[in-house]
This record gives C-alpha cells, sequence and structure tokens, in this order.
DNA sequence: TCGCGATATGGAAACGTTACCACAGGGGGT
DNA sequence: ACCCCCTGTGGTAACGTTTCCATATCGCGA
C-alpha cells in the first residue's frame, strides 16, 4: 500500500500538504491540489484508517453487541445499523454474545482497544454499574433496555403492543386467553406478559391464563400440545414471539385444530416467515429496521435526543378472525 | 485510556520490559514480570490494537463480505466465521453488499484500509480479474465460489445436493418431476439446476421441466400457482431453496392439495425453519455454520489446504413420500 | 513605505505500540 | 584467566497519519 510520504513525493509537495488536500482542510492552491488528486489517483492512494485512529482516535468503527444474528429480528436491526453507519463512513464491528456474560464482557474489552466510536447494545442484560463502568466514555445506545437516565436507549413499547395483541383477540370474541410468554430473563417478554396481564384484567376476562415459554418453536409447539388437548382449551393465544406462534400453529394443524376457527393466534415480531406460514400471522410488528438505524444515529448526535420511543403495530393476517 | 508508558512509570521499568511482558517475548525476571502484572491489572490496561496494528501491520480482524445477514442462511454462516474468529482473537468487520457490485468495491476499499488481514466473501459475483486486483495481496477465502485456482475456497457440490433431492423423489416414484430455479445470476442456482437436469436425464425421465424462480418465498409461491392449477400438474417438486418450497407449500395447501399425498417438495439449506412449516421440509442440507467457521479457518492457515469441500446431505422429513 | 492579514507550504512532534540494538552482569567451559 | 553465551534491561527508530507552528510571498490599506 502506498503511503502519503510517496504520494507527497510524487507530487513534489510536502506530507502536510497532502494531508490538507485528503482532509480537505487549511490552504492549497488549486494546482498543486489538483497534482496531488491525480497522484493519488495513480496509486490508488487511501489513507490508512490505522494511523488515523491512532493520532486522531477517531477509527470510524462501531461495536454492535447482539445476542444472535442467526435471529431475525436481531439481524434484521443489524442491517438498520449497519445500512446507516456506511452512509456516516462507519464500519461496524459484529459481536454475538449468545447471550452469554462474559462473552459480552470479552467483547466489550476488545471493542474498547480497537477504539470503537461508539457501541450499539442488543438485547443486553448485564449489571447496569459493572457495565457502564467497563465502557468507560464511550458513547453507547441501548435498544429495548432502559437504563435509570444518564445513556441513551431506543425503545419499544413492549406493553402497548401486548395491549394492542389482546385487545384484538376480546374484540373478536375470545373468552379464553392465553399468554404463551417468553423466559423469564427477558426484559421485554416480562414486558409484555405486563401488557396482556394488565389488559385482560382491565376487561374483567376471568378466563385466562399465562404458561411459561421460551422464545423457541419447540417451546410454543410444547405448550400448544398441553394447552390444545386439555380440557376448556384457549380459543385466543397470544405469543410472546412469532416462533413460539409458530410452534403453536404447527401443534395445532397436527391436531386438526383449525385455525383461525377455533383458535386465534397472534404473534410479536412480525419477522418475515410471519407471512409465509399457513395460516399468515397476525402479529405485532416492531420495526426493527429502523430501530437499528435510529440506534447509529443516536450514537452520533446526542443532541437530537438521547430517547427515542417507537410504536408497535397490529399486523392483521388470516390466524386471527375477522 | 492507560498507555504503556504509564505502566512502565508505575512499575519502575521501560516501556520495552512492559511490551516484553504483554507480549510473553524475550526475557524478563519473574519477579519483575509479576510487577508489572499487577501494575497492568490496577490500571486495567490493555495494548491499543490500533497502534499495535500500525507497526506491527496485525490488526487481527477480518472482513465479511456477505450479501444479507437477514437471510438465514448467510447468517448462519456469518456466525460460524465470527465464532472461529473471536477462538482465535480476531474481531470481524460485518459487510453487507446487498448483492450489489459497487457496495462490494467500496467495502473492499475501506476494509483495505483498515489493514484487515483477511476477507471472507460469500455469494460474490464480481470479475475476477478486478476482484483479485482491488483485493491485493489480503488473503481471501470464498465461499461458494471457485476461483481459476490460485485463491482458496469453501465449496459444497450442489450439482451432488441437487442429484440428491432429485434421486429421492424418483425413488419414491414420481413421474412428472419439476425444478424451481432460481435466479439466472446466481451460481450456486445454476449448478443446482444443472444437477438437476443431468439427474433426471440419466434416469430417462421424459416428463419433466425447469421453471425459473428467484429464490424467494413469492417465487416459489407463484411458480405453485401456475403448475399446480395447470393440467398435468407435478408430483414431485426439487425447488432451488427453501424459501421457495415454504412458498409452493403455501400455495398447495391454498389448493387443496396435500403434500406429501399428491405432490412430494424438497427444498435446499435447511434454513431453521424448514423444521418448522407443516408439513416439516424434506431438504437438502448445507453446512452452513461449519462452512463459516473453516472459511475463516482457512484464512489463518493456508498451510493446511486451500479448497475445502463440503457434502450436503439430504434430510427426510414430511414433505416427502415414504 | 510599512505592516498586517490572507494564502500557501513545509517541518516536526505526537499518537501507543513493536522490534531491534546496545549494554551489563554472571556463570561455565576451555 | 579468558571468552562467550545466556539472561535481563533500557533506549529509540519506525509505523502512517494529523496537527500545530514556522516561514514565505503577496496584495492592499494606512
Amino acid at each position: 500500500m502506498a503511503t502519503i510520504k510517496e504520494v507527497a513525493r510524487l507530487a513534489g509537495v510536502s506530507v502536510s500538504t497532502v494531508s490538507r488536500v485528503i482532509n480537505e482542510s487549511g490552504y492549497v492552491e488549486k494546482k498543486t491540489k489538483q497534482k496531488v488528486l491525480s497522484v493519488m489517483r495513480d496509486l490508488r492512494f487511501t489513507p490508512s484508517s490505522v494511523a488515523r485512529g491512532l493520532v486522531s482516535g477517531k477509527t470510524s468503527t462501531i461495536g454492535l453487541l447482539i445476542p444472535d444474528v442467526s435471529n431475525p429480528f436481531f439481524a434484521e436491526v443489524a442491517r438498520g445499523s449497519e445500512d446507516a453507519a456506511i452512509e456516516a463512513g462507519f464500519t461496524v464491528f459484529l459481536c454475538n454474545t449468545d447471550w452469554k456474560l462474559e462473552r459480552e464482557e470479552m467483547y466489550l474489552q476488545v471493542l474498547k482497544n480497537k477504539s470503537v466510536e461508539g457501541i450499539v447494545f442488543l438485547g443486553n442484560r448485564s449489571d447496569e454499574s459493572t457495565l457502564l463502568k467497563s465502557v468507560g466514555d464511550i458513547p453507547c445506545v441501548f435498544v429495548d433496555r432502559r437504563l435509570s437516565k444518564q445513556r441513551n436507549y431506543i425503545w419499544v413499547d413492549h406493553e402497548y403492543g401486548a395491549r394492542l395483541a389482546t385487545e384484538k383477540l376480546i374484540s373478536i370474541g375470545c373468552k379464553r386467553i392465553v399468554h404463551i410468554s417468553g423466559p423469564e430473563n427477558s426484559n421485554s417478554a416480562k414486558l409484555r406478559e405486563r401488557g396482556f396481564t394488565k389488559t385482560v384484567k382491565e376487561h374483567g376476562l376471568d378466563n385466562w391464563q399465562v404458561v411459561q415459554g421460551d422464545f423457541s418453536f419447540a417451546g410454543g409447539y410444547d405448550a400448544a400440545k398441553i394447552l390444545l388437548s386439555g380440557d376448556n382449551p384457549p380459543d385466543g393465544v397470544f405469543a410472546g414471539n412469532d416462533m413460539m406462534a409458530f410452534g403453536f400453529i404447527r401443534a395445532a394443524n397436527e391436531l386438526g385444530i383449525r385455525i383461525p376457527d377455533e383458535v386465534s393466534i397472534i404473534g410479536y415480531d412480525d419477522i418475515e416467515m410471519a407471512k409465509c406460514v399457513s395460516p399468515a400471522l397476525t402479529t405485532i410488528r416492531q420495526p426493527a429496521y429502523q430501530m437499528g438505524r435510529t440506534a447509529f444515529l443516536s450514537l452520533k448526535d446526542f443532541a437530537s435526543s438521547d430517547v427515542v420511543e417507537f410504536q408497535p403495530e397490529l399486523i392483521l393476517r388470516n390466524s386471527t378472525k375477522a
């Protein structure tokens, strides 16, 4: 790789001048600039980000701390962040944590000594004070987690989303409503459950239930098998995410129980497959891509506002009665 | 962030000695080493990768050039690469190209001046000589693409995979077999099609057909609607990937055509959802995670072997007759 | 004519490491 | 007693930039 020195030598100017041309800073005579530019082109020169990062501290790099890209929801958020990042001339380090604390801490360390200029956290659950201590003064943004002020976050109102789902089930006449919840350690799962519980209580329902799930296909499937083959099976189900809803649908199909005639089901997330299952899944949409975009953006200018709240949306398809 | 100088000062030794401790190189007295280590711990010092990268050229970073992480297959490969990378102390830059050439070239430029130590290419289709020129001497590995020697690649035998699928359909007695192909510009799609064509010919079938698809759910759905409502509908279908198979299944369901009784369908990829649809999809499995892992690994030691070939595998589920 | 601000350029320190060389003391083989 | 090698340590150039300061020329108003 050519260096700035060679460019300077070939253009017959000093390193400083080349630097000024690159950064469009300071004074450079038009003619000189043209000459330098032409040499740069000939040499296919681009400045080393590493050297640049060392002196200026600006690496044009961020870290994306994510539980698992294989999860379609996270993948979508990741796309959003990456697209926004590249538009701003930034590159992103992909860091899968697998929900593991030690892996997260390890990555935090790595990102820190790679001098990233910011970190986007997804599905983060580690202890707040420890966390803040380890990130130091690196700008952070949390998706789906509220810290006690001082940091910015991207938020979608899970309680409201759950309310949308639950009220839909109620409005189409469901009387025996079940919520298949997410895992206990998930913050958003807890909020969705709370939204569900609040809503059914407000509407004075007395025949409702929450069963524990784990956000997996198998979790939804197993729950469905138990629920649907028991006596007093539900006629409306709100699953904590789409995968569990898929599991539920599969189980219902196997048991010969028709959706939505005998039981309506609503998911959460609106991942791509939701359109594709049969029947197509009614679900609560989170604007994953937009959230990712916004996360990156709010990393760059705290000015704008350090809290961005998104509203989830009910997407009507064929797994609920009309 | 503390620097090596501060560590040196506090430990009462020179910078060189600290560096030797860090890198476990050269001679350092045990006592000195302990002292330095303890200061490092107190200061929470970790060496700056940026400075290190500048002097040694080793950035412990690779680039992952991928069409789209939202695609489950690519996401899985990405996980494989990332896991292998972090085990080796490497970090990966996530680069979504959206199949766009200009975006790929832009990223190549960026990766180059960030001094990545290697690049993993997925779904790459750009012109070979241009490509080789722009990567220069950065180690590369291509997944699913063969270049005319000189570079290493990870390969899975698509023709063989297609053969597995086709022969399965033949062996269960299908007489009118259709292949829904991938898009024309996809190399692997072409190979799968060739595998299919070869196999049906070898078996002397005369009632077979290839229809053009695009790897999307909608593509499979549309193809199915046309095929299944025409006269002489197929009794065996091999879809170029799982998403199209899902589309096919959905269309069949809507038309009241039973799978696998009236028509058997086989997909390709074995993404997670394949287990989850109804009926569960028989498909050809590509070891995506392993491929990703291997890709990273072969970046590091060319020694081992610069061509790794994986065999696809038939995964029997319920979308094919017994 | 003098001086000052605007323009244009170069020199060199600094960023935080690594790598190489220099130096010194000690011990063992001849 | 001498030499050499092993051990332990420090000094400093180099990596490729940016940034700040110095210098030089020019034009123009006082």
